[in-house]
DNA sequence: TAGGCTGTGGTTGCG
DNA sequence: CCACAGCCTA
């Protein structure tokens, strides 16, 4: 690619300016469809024609998946030095650097990386040992304050110090918390193990901490490229700060995102991010990506009407030039069940009338529950499906079986991986005996598996112990010298796990086995295929083969030849696009989602989701909502979502009548009147019966405490703000529709349970 | 120690 | 309704 620099002809003006823009700070604003990877792309290749070694081009993204897209298209434009450009996920560039410097921050090279299920059953050992309630210390509540502090740069030592932290503790009354985190800290040190936060929460400590390690990187890595921007954390920020900002830094950093695509606040994003770096970077020039090549114009439309609806944005305005193409045409079912049947109706009425091919058609939803009632009506229909999300190849118990015994030979410290197969299959080392060791450990400050050689137990049981640290330490050997397929097929038989998956019949154990078996071939493919791995080594050791999944989520294998219909969650479907688009279940309560009720940010982000919704449709957008749905086995019954009145009449096709112009209506309050009374349609009748009701003391009302009230039935109180003569109460209603109501203590019936 | 049974609780989800 | 965790009993 050396002669006539055709990929900046295949570019708008406002891309190739983005493109060509190589020195000092970049914000590129993309609508959906804008053409984003292609500049992030044609970007890097233009850095490498221009005389930039690609290793001193770092780019981050999100996803393994568009890390892998992105490898591959800069390889397309330049050829075979694309591959030595570091580009790959937050997460697995700097679990790289870590590695290299593991020694540093007292790590050694071999880490293991703890993911969310480990990470969680290290905080629940913690609180079981710490004699805490679990009901108000909640294992996932912990595990995501834990992440929050390490994702907002708040270290245990400094805890203490953060008053606003410190003062939520105190009002939630889990004084406890610090001294959790500490510990969390500490275990995970002394198991040799990081959680994904650690990730980059010890790579900014190690740049924070050793100047002279941060100034190899900052030189190293002369340009950054982020992708996403808009989904980066404080933490993730506050290291590209540290990579790009120093004394006579040229600041050659670029960041490619969209505010209005935003829908990972609730995991840590924050928009702040975009703000800051207008801030931080004062020389900083904007580009904003407009033009939308993906979709029609009345689906861009309808995607600029909802939007508007959201107050806080960076001003842009998409357009397209493309034909007006067909109008969104919106779907009311009676129920559920009705919904799955037209919606399986369109899909085959579009295919034939449209010439669709099956991959060119996605059902989306709010939550992945949903997907089942579409499964069963595709199936009916004989039309090929395949279900995304939901748990991934990786997280399978029978895989991360094996994987712990893989874990446990590179690492003997890792303690999750000890304390879930040490007794799988059956070895008669069971509760009893491991928490005994559990304490013994923790007594002594040593490592579990140390401790099983110090303790004093059994004969019997001693034996057993001392056999199964054999096979691991026997194995340990044989790792440095042969292959990781060879020493999981080793494993895999010596242990049992082989055999005890494969006696087990049943329908789930057939699976299981098969799963064993796929991963097995996954590590003899790793070994024989001389593709190298996101390490870049070539190394074949069981070593690199774990640090080469523990980053992976799905098993994407190459299964791309067969013709499916995509069933998704809105979330997993960002970064797609589909010729026709279905997004179902457009009902109050679940789109938006009855957990962001509460908030005009939390409704904000579900707008945003929507946004990305429709914005994956090419051609056709078809909408559905159901009047009735079984929800936790019961009916329930909700209006059509909010976000259907802001699209304008204009651009929907219906059956139905659609409010028109809505934002007129808002501005005029009349939309608030219609809110309003559709909140209130509750239940009508009483839940409990008057004659046997009798109020307790409201002064009596505590936080977690069991209730019954009149109307709503059994509840459980969450919390109690306001004055103390005006207490206001959220208590969670179950089989309620709006089940968190707040309730004004000192008119409220209510009625202690326990 | 291991399997059965009851009770509880339940978005979205990258690494 | 369904999945899973924790308790209880053989």
């Amino acid at each position: 690619m050396s002669e006539g620099k055709t990929y900046l002809d295949e570019l708008n003006d406002v891309q190739r300016q983005a493109v060509t823009h190589t020195e000092g700070p970049v914000l590129v604003i993309a609508g959906p469809g804008s053409g984003k990877t292609r500049v992030l792309t044609y970007r890097i290749a233009h850095l490498i024609e221009t005389g930039v070694a690609p290793w001193n081009i770092l780019t981050l993204t999100f996803t393994n998946k568009s890390a892998r897209e992105m490898k591959e298209r800069i390889t397309n434009v330049v050829g075979e030095s694309g591959n030595k450009v570091w580009a790959g996920t937050f997460h697995s560039i700097f679990a790289r650097i870590l590695r290299y410097e593991a020694d540093k921050i007292g790590y050694t090279s071999n880490f293991t990386i703890y993911d969310t299920d480990d990470s969680r059953s290290v905080i629940k050992g913690i609180i079981k040992e710490m004699n805490l309630d679990p009901q108000q210390y909640n294992v996932n509540g912990v595990g995501a304050r834990i992440s929050k502090c390490k994702s907002s740069l708040i270290p245990p030592s400094s805890y203490e110090t953060n008053e606003n932290m410190m003062a939520a503790d105190r009002k939630s009354n889990r004084l406890h918390f610090h001294a959790i985190y500490k510990k969390y800290t500490a275990k995970c040190k002394k198991a040799d193990a990081m959680d994904f936060d650690d990730l980059l929460y010890q790579l900014y400590r190690l740049l924070v901490s050793e100047p002279e390690i941060k100034k190899k990187y900052q030189e190293r890595f002369k340009y950054l490229m982020v992708d996403e921007f808009q989904d980066t954390n404080q933490l993730q920020y506050g290291i590209l700060k540290e990579l790009v900002t120093y004394d006579k830094s040229p600041n050659n950093i670029c960041v490619v995102g969209d505010d209005a695509q935003s829908i990972y606040a609730f995991r840590g994003a924050t928009i702040q991010n975009i703000l800051n770096f207008e801030k931080d970077f004062k020389n900083l020039t904007t580009y904003k990506l407009e033009q939308n090549y993906r979709s029609t114009h009345h689906i861009v439309q309808a995607a600029n009407d909802v939007i508007t609806f959201n107050k806080k944005q960076i001003k842009k305005k998409i357009w397209t030039d493309k034909v007006e193409g067909t109008k969104i045409r919106v779907i009311r079912a009676l129920s559920d069940t009705e919904e799955g049947k037209r919606i399986a109706d369109t899909i085959l009425e579009h295919k034939n009338r449209h010439h669709l091919s099956n991959k060119e058609i996605a059902i989306l939803y709010r939550t992945n529950a949903q997907s089942r009632i579409f499964e069963e009506y595709l199936r009916r229909y004989n039309l090929n499906y395949k279900v995304f999300g939901g748990l991934s190849f990786y997280k399978r118990r029978e895989v991360k079986d094996l994987l712990s015994y893989l874990r446990l030979v590179i690492n003997p410290k890792d303690e999750e991986a000890l304390k879930r197969v040490i007794n799988y299959p059956k070895r008669g080392i069971g509760n009893t005996t491991l928490q005994k060791v559990v304490d013994f450990a923790n007594a002594a400050g040593e490592t579990l598996w140390n401790a099983f050689d110090k303790i004093k137990l059994p004969t019997r049981t001693k034996n057993t112990i001392i056999g199964f640290q054999q096979m691991i330490t026997i194995a340990a050997k044989k790792a440095q010298t042969d292959d990781a397929y060879t020493i999981a097929s080793e494993i895999a038989k010596k242990s049992g796990v082989y055999d005890s998956l494969k006696s087990d019949t049943s329908p789930e154990g057939l699976g299981r086995f098969e799963n064993l078996n796929s991963l097995l071939n996954g590590i003899k493919d790793f070994v024989e295929n001389d593709e190298v791995g996101a390490d870049n080594s070539g190394d074949k050791s069981l070593s690199s083969y774990l640090q080469n999944i523990a980053l992976l989520t799905d098993f994407d294998q190459a299964e791309a030849s067969t013709d499916y219909i995509t069933l998704m969650s809105v979330h997993s479907a960002k970064g797609l696009e589909f010729r026709s688009i279905f997004v179902v279940g457009l009902e109050e309560q679940l789109f938006p989602s009855f957990m962001s009720m509460e908030s005009q940010d939390d409704i904000a982000e579900e707008r945003r989701l929507f946004y990305v919704a429709i914005t994956r449709a090419e051609e056709f957008l078809t909408l559905s909502y159901a009047n009735t749905r079984y929800k936790f086995g019961k009916m329930a019954y909700n209006q059509p979502s909010r976000f259907l009145e802001e699209i304008s009449n204009e651009n929907i096709d219906s059956d139905i009548p659609v409010r028109q112009n809505t934002k007129e209506k808002m501005r005029s309050g009349v939309m608030g009147n219609f809110k309003k009374s559709r909140r209130t349609a509750g239940v009508a009748g009483l839940m409990v019966d008057p004659a046997t009701f009798k109020a307790s003391p409201v002064e009596d009302i505590q936080v977690g405490m069991k209730i019954m009230h009149m109307k709503f039935g059994e509840g459980k109180v969450l919390s109690i703000d306001g004055t103390p003569r005006n207490r206001v109460a959220t208590i969670f209603f179950k089989g309620v529709e709006n089940p968190q109501r707040k309730i004004m203590l000192k008119f409220a019936k209510l009625q202690i349970v326990t």
